[in-house]
DNA sequence: TCAATATTTCGATATTTCTAGATATATGGA
DNA sequence: TCCATATATCTAGAAATATCGAAATATTGA
């Protein structure tokens, strides 16, 4: 990922709105939602949604299958990782001692079954 | 970290010369830089850098101290790390699988000698 | 106190983003 | 084919943001 990448990246979630449907997309992850839901959930009109969601789809944070009528919306974890890993990458310059203590709370947080 | 803190804090890093600024600083730690130098190594006007500063600085992602006659600018890695662990906490609904990819790809990338 | 230096605040303008209604497109079923 | 459903695109006005020159503020040293 390039600055230019991760600044869309950046917009795409500094927006209540879409940082809303970006968590609710992650909750569901892996079946994803159908828009109107998120809409719904989210509680704006479908057109205001759907711009957000093009935005979102646009910075690679969400991807959409149709299903039917329906388009199925997922978050793009992948993209987030990588989104991550460029905002660390900064912060890796030989000196681990800066990352080291992020490293220890997210093990901490969600690692439990992870490998080691 | 709150969802709106961390739409404030993805705000401030998603604009090129701030984001700019964020990781010339992150480089710079933890000594920092005087804003007259941050500008001209980002190259843009003074007034301009000074009010992308401010916005940083509202949103936590750096520090200053006088010294002297110059405003010694640092990141703010405590502030950084809430926001990386805010993001990723959308990811750990007990689904580790999720998250320890990322994990896995953080310790090689800058844990080389961090604690296991 | 005065001049020089470093930075911030103010103000005006240009650009971008947000919002949502009207309309268009795509799909499935009768 | 025609209608209902689901979503996207178009459009425009409102709000927020970016930029930077002029002026103000804070500090140092003579």
């Amino acid at each position: 990922m390039d600055s230019s990448t991760a600044i869309t990246a950046l917009s795409s979630l500094a927006q209540s709105t879409r940082l809303d449907v970006f968590r609710l997309l992650v909750k569901h992850e892996p079946i994803g939602l159908p828009a109107g839901e998120i809409a719904q959930t989210v509680g704006v009109p479908q057109t205001t949604l759907s711009s957000h969601l093009s935005i979102l789809a646009h910075a690679g944070m969400v991807n959409s299958t149709r299903d039917g009528r329906s388009m199925i919306y997922r978050a793009d974890l992948e993209c987030f990782r990588a989104l991550t890993l460029f905002l660390f990458k900064d912060c890796c310059g030989g000196r681990s001692e800066i990352c080291a203590p992020v490293i220890a709370e997210l093990t901490s947080c969600c690692a439990k079954g992870a490998p080691p």
